[in-house]
DNA sequence: TATTATATCGACATTGGTGTCGTTTTGCAA
DNA sequence: TTGCAAAACGACACCAATGTCGATATAATA
């Protein structure tokens, strides 16, 4: 009755995976990247990998988790206290902390994208992607109503629907600049653009 | 010298194979369906198959080639002959002959996604990709500098901008909706908004 | 009708990836 | 130290898909 390692080296080690993983991910791609190509980024034996990790997709599920919580404590949100500034918040959550416009995207989008796509006809696939688009759906939507009822924002349109196009923005600008590099898709100025869009939408002025 | 069968029969039954593999591609999407699928849905025997397309890039990039033809022919367009109507023109070009967002979208987008997606390593794909979207940017971008030149819109924005905004509002409305049902994205809301959006942006105030 | 070019067929060898399982190694506890 | 539970290993059997190739069937010609 002994273990033969720490439950801390476990972590460490399943983390080292899945950290080697995303590299890997980000490189080849979900379909196209094998386990075989994991267990060299991680020099982990095939046993070894399977010992943590059920399969591919457990992997990339694991490291698309370990995502959202990374983000949920970066941006832990000053959240409603920091008050009035809705639009400061909506921002920062679509453009990071310093929330203006760039051209940084996530380097595992296009991944990311892969998986759902070509998961769709998979029920425990598109029901997980459905979660995730609500989920950020209702972040946005849940911002946007505040701001619209603080008086903040004009409410002019219904707040879910400006968040669903806010996804869909950032979707479609993750697709093309999948394939595209960012100077034919123009990445920092369509944002300007749609940011503009979003100040006549909410009737906001802010010049910062 | 003589040919089994006339150059037209040729043409038939390859024309038969792509459309059964159009519903494969539908059904399957592009990661999945395999040769067999297609030999079965067109019955057609393995060696014959392989007679009309080495492979399963080379029969999905005919088909799409395929597309791009039907789609010429269809709006062969009264072009800018319809002259002063460049409005009509953009939306029948956004939303097909009725020119009005709806929630019809092309079946076969979620296949392209993922053609596009998961070969954006690959050099020759990449290369093409790039064309078509260059193709599409272009095609809307010159009617709206024709309408900004006669007057019809604003030149507030750059039309060329304006022509990948609706290329990564078209590209995400249909990756999300590979993904989840149209209810759950709205799509024809979204759409009647983005075209608000485009009013505002070019200056119209047409009530079509 | 006989001939022949070639369209079509389907069996096959090959490839590449998967997940398992018996073996070996190793860290911790006694 | 020593013993052991389980972590790590890597060979292996399996599977699904691919592209090829010699054999066969058949439509046009002569």
């Amino acid at each position: 009755m002994s273990p033969r390692v720490s439950k801390e080296h476990l972590k460490q080690r399943r983390a080292d995976i899945m950290e080697a993983a995303t590299s890997v991910f980000i490189e080849h791609g979900y379909e196209h990247t094998t386990m075989k190509h994991v267990m060299e980024a991680a020099n982990v034996s095939r046993g070894g990998l399977y010992q943590y990790f059920a399969n591919k997709e457990d992997l990339f599920e694991a490291i698309l988790e370990e995502g959202i919580n990374q983000e949920a404590e970066e941006s832990d949100f000053s959240l409603e206290e920091s008050a009035s500034q809705y639009w400061t918040l909506l921002m920062k959550l679509m453009f990071g902390e310093d929330g203006s416009p760039d051209a940084n995207m996530d380097p595992l989008a296009p991944s990311k994208l892969e998986f759902f796509i070509t998961g769709r006809n998979n029920e425990r696939r598109r029901t997980y992607g459905e979660k995730r688009y609500e989920m950020g759906v209702s972040i946005y939507a849940e911002i946007i109503k505040s701001g619209q009822e603080s008086g903040e924002f004009s409410a002019r349109y219904d707040s879910e629907l400006l968040a669903k196009s806010i996804i869909t923005f950032v979707d479609g600008l993750a697709l093309d600049h999948a394939i595209l590099p960012e100077e034919k898709v123009s990445v920092k100025e369509q944002s300007e653009l749609f940011v503009d869009y979003l100040k006549m939408a909410l009737d906001v002025s802010s010049s910062s």
